[in-house]
DNA sequence: TTGTAAGCGTTATCAA
DNA sequence: TTGATAACGCTTACAA
């Protein structure tokens, strides 16, 4: 049923050898051949088989991208950004998700190896994972593995991210100034690295101005969503704990903890400032303008494409942190 | 570099032969030699090569998905949906974008056909198609296709896909009820499918009420999202054209409108009503909750994988159309 | 239970 | 400018 290059040679009476010049627009070919060929190709729908190919060549010229989800825009901003540039530079895309699942994620990246990626590109997110080191079956393949927006301590292996922990630093002073003294964070898993970058960024923003953030100000999601932030809120509030600044890992999160507030009675910002990770929801379409901190993602997909590439290419390559920038909105602003 | 079955054979000293059968698990194997020649396989990152398998085999349990964009939530819903539901039947998935770009719509399907896919879903999606037949070569190559929410007419090719002629009747006359009278619709390019559905469903609706939809009641955007219905809306206003009810492809659309309005001294629900497709994003986060027509996202899903599977398998199929549910927010509610 | 060899659809090498 | 042939990595008869 599927057409062939061999039926192809066939129909126009030449040898596969010359068919597969032609196809290939290689020179040293008869023009008129050439074109014959071709058109005898399209007339009867005829593609080269990747798998074929790939098997002969040794190059598949594919990537393979691997994501948590594609529901979450920031997710899905990068996907997408990274599958345009790759086709530019005539690569295709394997895009994948783990769904935050370890076993999941290890399937993915056999699914890589045994389609022969020329590189895969993935973001962390498994929270407590059990042993990344099925990543190494990538290495033994000589397939270079970059890390996007994050990484796992224990593979050796370049990453492209912002540069969190600065970012949040500066977000946390500005809310020390808007004169808000105790601090939450809510989001996920606190194992994950860009987690990790945010405790020790606000802690140590804290620590100059003599303030503690401590274990019990990380209020770990299992999912880090609107209902689960909201639910957190509350039961924060009905715990009758103090504090009167939240920071969260991204906007529906930021969200959950607004209605929350707003549905018991607090303001925001007078009684509580809260401001989330990621700009990404049209302002004209919520509620309030909230104070973020975004990330740079254009320049993220530039430079972690670029990043791949050279490794491919068996160039060397440094990890990159890139800059964060405040956005200040109502949430955080206090009336003085 | 790559870890090759003949590497494997090889430290094992059996032969290629006997090394498949282990590592696919044949019968017919001493279970001692098996154990030996998985466990070397896995200490070198083995990983069979899915394109000589598919080469020999002649199955590539992959299936080929394509729609517009990953940043859309609606794209996005299904994408991941389909992917999780493939997934758990044993096959796996290319996904790909097409950017409304007939090149690139074109290309990817080839790309399928190259990868030998078992299978397609495309969301179609381009506006002035020029010429659709470059989906022939799915069937020349006897590749299935399913169209998602949508499809072209000229192909024959099944589809799953919501009734949306019915469900904008419903929402029509509910806007109707509420005493509007003059309709606009705003979305995208008017000779989509989809689109079509909605303009027929909104004037054979108001005809009931000897009213009438004409052409240029159709606001066509080059793209349909929120600045461009914004801008779009603005200059309705500005035109002096009147209207007291809106409904919009999208979320983002109709939010779009809505501030428009609002900037310009327009209040929603009462001067006009707005009222939009689709229902992903959560309400917490909203300005407004608006009224809008809930596709039955999970349902597509379930159903088009269970469709494409059919067809794979060489059984018959017919369309798929689905109800849609009505959600009445605050922003077609007049107060009476 | 194991080994041998043909074949899948290409590309690449070498002769003609 | 073309054709024949080996090779890619795997599965699968079939033979041993």
């Amino acid at each position: 049923m599927k057409v062939t290059l061999k039926d192809i040679a066939r129909e126009c009476g030449v040898s596969l050898g010359t068919a597969s010049l032609a196809i290939n627009n290689r020179p040293g070919i008869n023009e008129e051949t050439r074109r014959r060929v071709i058109s005898i190709a399209e007339k009867n729908g005829y593609q080269p088989s990747m798998n074929a190919r790939t098997l002969t060549t040794k190059e598949s010229n594919l990537i393979g991208l691997l994501v948590p989800n594609l529901t979450n825009l920031v997710y899905a901003t990068l996907v997408q950004g990274i599958e345009v540039a790759f086709r530019k530079i005539g690569y295709r895309m394997i895009i994948a998700t783990t769904g935050n699942n370890e076993e999941y994620e290890k399937s993915m990246i056999e699914q890589f190896v045994s389609f022969r990626v020329a590189g895969v590109i993935m973001y962390p997110s498994i929270a407590r994972i059990q042993n990344p080191h099925y990543l190494d079956i990538l290495k033994k393949n000589g397939i270079p593995l970059l890390f996007l927006a994050g990484y796992y301590p224990d593979i050796e292996a370049p990453h492209c991210m912002s540069d969190i922990y600065r970012g949040i630093i500066e977000l946390t002073s500005h809310m020390y100034y808007q004169g808000y003294r105790q601090f939450i964070y809510i989001g996920g898993c606190r194992d994950i690295v860009s987690n990790q970058m945010k405790i020790k960024g606000i802690s140590e923003c804290l620590l100059n101005y003599d303030m503690q953030f401590c274990d019990a100000d990380y209020v770990e999601l299992v999912q880090s969503d609107f209902h689960n932030a909201y639910e957190a809120t509350v039961g924060l509030i009905a715990s009758g704990r103090k504090f009167d600044a939240v920071i969260t890992a991204d906007a529906y999160t930021g969200f959950g903890v607004y209605n929350a507030l707003v549905d018991n009675g607090y303001s925001v910002p007078q009684d509580v400032g809260v401001a989330h990770m990621d700009n990404l929801i049209e302002r004209g379409i919520c509620i309030i303008h909230m104070t973020c901190l975004e990330q740079n993602l254009a320049k993220i997909i530039e430079e972690s494409v670029d990043m791949l590439m050279h490794m491919i290419n068996n160039n060397e390559v440094s990890n990159i942190e890139l800059e964060t920038k405040l956005i200040v909105g109502e949430s955080t602003l206090r009336e003085s």
